[in-house]
DNA sequence: TCTGGGGTCCTAGGACCC
DNA sequence: TCTGGGGTCCTAGGACCC
């Protein structure tokens, strides 16, 4: 285990930062990308966390703690477009680069200093190159670990690098309030404060079996073993899309609905959307969960799993609305809904003779139209009769 | 007009099978 | 007469991450 060289790369508050690559004038303004509509912040400027704006904070607080601020809507094919401009340049340094996400990606720099020097160089070079050539800012972390280069990154923000050698791991962690480690959210970090932990240093000195009666016995030995800074993950070469284990959509209302037939709906779109990517990954799934939110927060999911996979959005959409019948609400406010498929195949492995004997054999034939018309013409070129109406 | 949308992984109980 | 034990699948919920 010892020798492996991680780095960790991450670039500094994204998705403004690609606003602001083409509105320089905003450049040193409190700004932030968020959902217009009971939406959240999703990436806000360092001028904008100085006036107390965090992501995931309600859009409208962000409106209220700083009225002055500019608000972006988030622009999604603009950040995967730079996403991938930013990937490409990782991956002149080393064939094991891990994408975690649109913004963050593991980096094995262990067999690479023959070739290109030292890895807080490399390291270096790829920061520069990454705002030289995009216009991104960004932050890195060098560490034993991916876990410990993922902690070294997050304390190098913004703008920054920092580099952990293995001797200096305790050091660097144990210090840091426990909240600060990843893993770590605010039920975690709300039962350690119970149990009196307050630092990186409290949890890993306390005894495994303590934490396992807290936490179960696989989360709390996770715990420790990530506070002592060990992580025996290895990295796999590849995008988050290439290993994804489940596809969905969810929809928030812009008001609390209390019609099922707007449910039902929203269920056929959420469906399509669902389906339509499960088909262009050549994918197929068995299991088919519904997800609800309720006006007071609360949430609840139902799931079913078919005898065999699908991705028609008929078949998904049918099951979804089975399954919320069954949950038989009598004037619930639903906020939000949402459908998931998991248990994913690929398409290839399955065969589909049978449907040439059923009526889902029309429906093949359809949907595979309807997705060549809406690849070439737009999304919405071409959608059921239902989708087009008013409500 | 408080609290998105996309995911991953873990737990736990019951069914079912050998 | 109490009634094993393990593995896997299914379902529901919850924590966490970006």
């Amino acid at each position: 285990m010892s020798g492996q060289v991680i780095a960790h790369l991450d670039l500094d508050a994204f998705y403004v930062s690609v606003e602001l690559r083409r509105r320089p004038e905003l450049q040193g303004r409190p700004v932030y990308v968020g959902g217009r509509h009971r939406g959240v912040v999703l990436s806000a400027s360092y001028q904008a966390r100085a006036r107390g704006i965090r992501s995931a904070m309600p859009s409208v607080t962000a409106r209220r703690l700083c009225p002055d601020a500019i608000a972006l809507a988030p622009d999604m094919e603009e950040y995967v477009e730079a996403s991938k401009a930013v990937f490409a340049i990782l991956d002149t340094v080393t064939d094991v680069v891990e994408g975690a996400s649109v913004d963050e990606a593991y980096l094995d720099l262990t067999r690479t200093r023959t070739r290109l020097g030292r890895p807080e160089d490399v390291l270096a070079d790829l920061r520069a190159r990454i705002l030289g050539e995009q216009g991104l800012p960004s932050s890195a972390g060098l560490g034993p670990n991916p876990f410990v280069a993922k902690m070294a990154s997050r304390e190098a923000k913004p703008d920054g690098l920092l580099v952990v050698p293995p001797q200096m791991v305790t050091d660097f962690l144990w210090p840091l309030p426990v909240d600060r480690m990843w893993g770590v959210g605010e039920a975690t970090a709300d039962t350690l404060h119970r149990l009196g932990l307050r630092t990186i240093g409290d949890l890993a000195r306390t005894l495994p079996a303590t934490l396992q009666r807290a936490f179960g016995p696989r989360q709390g030995e996770k715990l420790v073993e990530l506070a002592n800074g060990r992580d025996r993950r290895r990295l796999m070469a590849r995008r988050p899309e290439e290993h994804e284990r489940s596809i969905g959509a969810q929809e928030t209302f812009p008001v609390d609905v209390y019609d099922p037939v707007i449910v039902h709906r929203e269920l056929l779109r959420l469906a399509e959307r669902t389906s339509a990517r499960l088909r262009r990954a050549r994918l197929v799934g068995r299991t088919i969960t519904l997800s609800l939110r309720f006006a007071n927060f609360s949430s609840l999911t139902r799931s079913l799993t078919l005898p065999e996979p699908t991705d028609l959005t008929d078949e998904i959409h049918r099951r979804a609305v089975c399954l919320y019948e069954r949950l038989g609400l009598q004037r619930a406010r639903v906020r939000q809904v949402g459908i998931r498929v998991e248990g994913l195949r690929d398409a290839s492995t399955v065969s589909t003779q049978a449907d040439l004997f059923t009526p889902e054999h029309g429906w093949r034939e359809a949907t595979a139209a309807i997705d060549r018309a809406n690849l070439r013409f737009g999304p919405h070129a071409v959608q059921r009769a239902s989708l087009t109406q008013d409500w």
